[in-house]
DNA sequence: CTGAAAGCGCTTACAG
DNA sequence: CTGAAAGCGCTTACAG
């Protein structure tokens, strides 16, 4: 079946293609097409089941309406919410959004980030992994708008919608600490990433703060690239050896998850034999039992901020970069509790 | 900066637009373009960091490589999988996917199908709604290639991948009789949904052979759009009302999700008070403490499927619906214990 | 071996 | 109030 185009409206109510694509535009009133032509018009758009041929369309005007927004991991949880906000958000403006992730799958990310580059959205929002630096400066060179979230280049001066990652790490020390636990563990990301960086940071400068000594061999850093199987087995193996600890910080979701299928495997209570936070929260913290006391990320803020920020920058050509930092919050449940006296 | 276009390339080397255009899509070979222009050609297009308009191939050529994968909500761990199956399959043969939410918003879902459909992919994979029936009436009179996953309309001869949903309910309802249980629950969505439709019927099916009684106030559908708060007092109040039933079979991951807070609610023990299945896998079912028994959906198999029927029809332009069904497997783990004499 | 030209479907200055 | 025409960046039959 063909396509209907708009020549074959105009062809059909017998006027020019400029007046079809005029009225279409919902441009009738203002160029003072008559009210009676603007009717009929519609009416036959209608009849024909017209819709426009976006790439003709793109193509003569340089927009889409559409946003980009390009994660990782599309199976994630955190990912998967934050689509639905920035899905959301962006559909009040009139945008639509495409998702796309780049499966952090070194080589293929830069790939698939080209190949989405080259669709030629209006803006996109990246959760940008290290290797995706290349990409994102040919953007930059580029004058597209885009904003990162979650983790973002210090020696780039693009607009970001973060967490305060320090204090989320912060937060947690402190409350194990209250709670009485001292050998506190850290399980976290081996990567250049700068918000496992600065997890680890508040981590440390909450055991000075608190007095309590600060043990190398407690921070156990998983390369960023093992399988799932390979993680479960770096922490099983780091928690059994290290018997003498009694909480653990996992830095995130993904670690956090894994880490409690590894804790069930050592046949370690959550809660009795080792205190539990996480970052991120996800169905599995909230329900399981002990519940998982975690530091949640404003999910909804970060989706809504991101798209507001790039809207600006897509509409007004606003071009100075912004930087929203956002403040997570500690969540406590009943992997935490007051520690026995042992 | 301007983007850089097939003519500056021909500019700059000295041919035409047309040689440009041959060699970039690597038919240089083939029509006997010199070897040195050949590299030439490249080499500038290399330098100038050239990358084609998609709007202006799209437009030309009526391809994209492109293909859509829509779902009604993203943050579904069912989806979240499927999609990065999806897109790994689509990727070996050269096409890039977006996904796409339709957030199963009543009337919203069709403005944004449409809005999608409207960006012209090559073919559509969608887990459709029953809203979404009109929309996938066009596709088809369009002659658009798609197919259905996890979903399909009777009344709609389209290429579909499935799964046994019957098989599913009625081995859940087989294996609680064999562990003693006999007054089954199952909640469900009241929908048209054919999936839901048939696990009733599986269920009923189940009871039937097995001599057990079927109980019409044993079965509790759940109105589809409910909020989850909704939801989630629904079953509160049903479970609490049926005091008598030994066991419950969710039939969605979500009212599944959803269920397992409305037992901590009301303080019933997950494989003591009340044996607990669930149709489809997720990190909670794997590991909360008792682990959940489910019906294990084949995600790697419905991704691959349906991409490889998918590409038949882009590809081949071959016709015919094709209809795959799939079988799910029972994971029995800590939920659904023995039954003790009471 | 290479190029001039048409055309994909739209929008938009410009002219009347 | 409405239309003819140019042009967005590509590909592809056709000609030489």
């Amino acid at each position: 079946m063909k396509k209907v185009s708009i020549k074959d409206i105009a062809r059909k109510t017998g006027v020019s293609i400029t007046t079809v694509s005029i009225v279409l535009n919902g441009n009738g009133p203002d160029r003072k097409i008559s009210g009676e032509m603007i009717e009929k018009i519609q009416k036959v758009a209608k009849e024909l089941n017209y819709s426009p041929n976006q790439f003709a369309k793109g193509l003569r005007t340089g927009k889409t309406n559409t946003l980009g927004l390009i994660v990782d991991d599309i199976s994630n949880f955190f990912f998967g919410n934050i689509s639905k906000t920035v899905e959301e958000e962006a559909n009040k403006y009139g945008y639509t959004v495409m998702f796309c992730s780049s499966q952090n799958d070194e080589g293929k990310s830069r790939d698939v980030l080209s190949a989405l580059i080259g669709k030629q959205m209006d803006g996109y929002i990246i959760a940008p992994t290290d290797s995706m630096l290349p990409e994102i400066r040919e953007l930059e060179k580029g004058g597209t708008p885009y904003v990162l979230i979650d983790r973002f280049f210090p020696d780039l001066n693009a607009s970001s919608v973060t967490l305060d990652n320090y204090k989320g790490a912060y937060d947690s020390v402190a409350h194990l600490v209250k709670q009485g636990y001292s050998k506190i563990a850290i399980i976290t990301s081996d990567t250049e990433q700068i918000q496992h960086q600065e997890r680890l940071e508040g981590y440390k400068a909450s055991l000075r703060k608190y007095k309590i000594p600060f043990y190398p061999d407690c921070v156990k850093k998983i390369p960023f690239k093992y399988s799932s199987q390979k993680v479960l087995k770096e922490i099983e193996d780091f928690i059994r050896d290290k018997g003498d600890i009694d909480s653990v910080l996992f830095t995130s979701n993904n670690l956090g998850i894994i880490g409690l299928e590894a804790l069930r495997r050592l046949k370690k209570r959550v809660g009795v034999d080792l205190g539990v936070i996480c970052f991120d929260d996800n169905n599995l913290f909230r329900l399981s039992s002990p519940a998982i006391t975690v530091i949640s990320q404003p999910i909804k803020g970060i989706g809504k901020n991101a798209v507001k920020i790039l809207l600006e920058q897509i509409q007004k050509k606003k071009k100075e970069p912004q930087k929203v930092v956002l403040t997570p919050s500690l969540v406590i449940r009943e992997s935490t509790p007051e520690k026995r006296k042992s």
